[in-house]
DNA sequence: ATGCGATGACTACGATTGTAGTCTAAGTGA
DNA sequence: TCACTTAGACTACAATCGTAGTCATCGCAT
């Protein structure tokens, strides 16, 4: 099951991750200047969600609030697994090989990961 | 440009990577057991692999043979940047810390890392 | 010589995705 | 009260994708 979430309703994930329960209205709003969606794209999206079983509705007079029932953890823990099952075999190395070697890792990239390996090796 | 290659599509790409200027039919040889497609199937994939320019092909005989245009270190690298920009805003160290928290690295994965950090860190 | 199997070309078809449009009810400002 | 705005419900529609089917042709085995 684990519901797929595709890219444009990603983008509508991330704003209810950011500030659970809003309206359509609401969401329409945060995303100005970044996705310029009209008001019914993003309500189109909400309601696919919703369908989706990746948020739920609370009325709230004529209108919904939308609350998130995946949490941006576990959907970007699974989102990070299938990546590398389906492109680097299930290896997470060659994938940060590739990111290391396309785009170079910020020395903050590379002190995060040193402490992350600090921990693994327990 | 840098075409996009669907789930399906990247199967066949991979059987080219691992050896290149296959015909149709060797291809589907390649992948029973695995993906259990028609040969069909695996011709229609071809064929639009062939239509986004992620393959050429050589006339032998009354067949083709495909050879791949993109290289698979350079899918890989594409890959891998976009999958960080949607998911991760851009940042490789919260991915890793994902995969590791949710699978678990295994020892090779860790000791790979480790090399590759301390040659990122010159 | 001829029927048969393999080949590429073209077509199909439902699901998902991106991006809206229309319709209807209901609240709101003048 | 009445035009307007706004919310949700339902509908649209082309592109991509997964998964084939049909058709015409061509070489090979009998």
């Amino acid at each position: 099951m684990s519901v797929t979430i595709s890219g444009a309703e990603l983008e509508i994930m991330k704003v209810l991750w950011r500030g659970d329960g809003l309206a359509a209205s609401d969401v329409h709003a945060k995303l100005t200047g970044e996705k310029d969606w009209t008001s019914r794209t993003v309500k189109t999206l909400l309601a696919r969600l919703v369908e989706k079983g990746a948020l739920t509705t609370e009325p709230d007079g004529r209108r919904y609030l939308y609350r998130t029932v995946i949490s941006e953890t576990d959907y970007k823990t699974k989102a990070a697994g299938r990546f590398v099952d389906r492109i680097f075999a299930g290896r997470a190395a060659p994938l940060v090989a590739h990111l290391a070697d396309s785009r170079g890792l910020s020395a903050a990239d590379i002190a995060d990961l040193e402490t992350l390996l600090e921990e693994l090796k327990k």
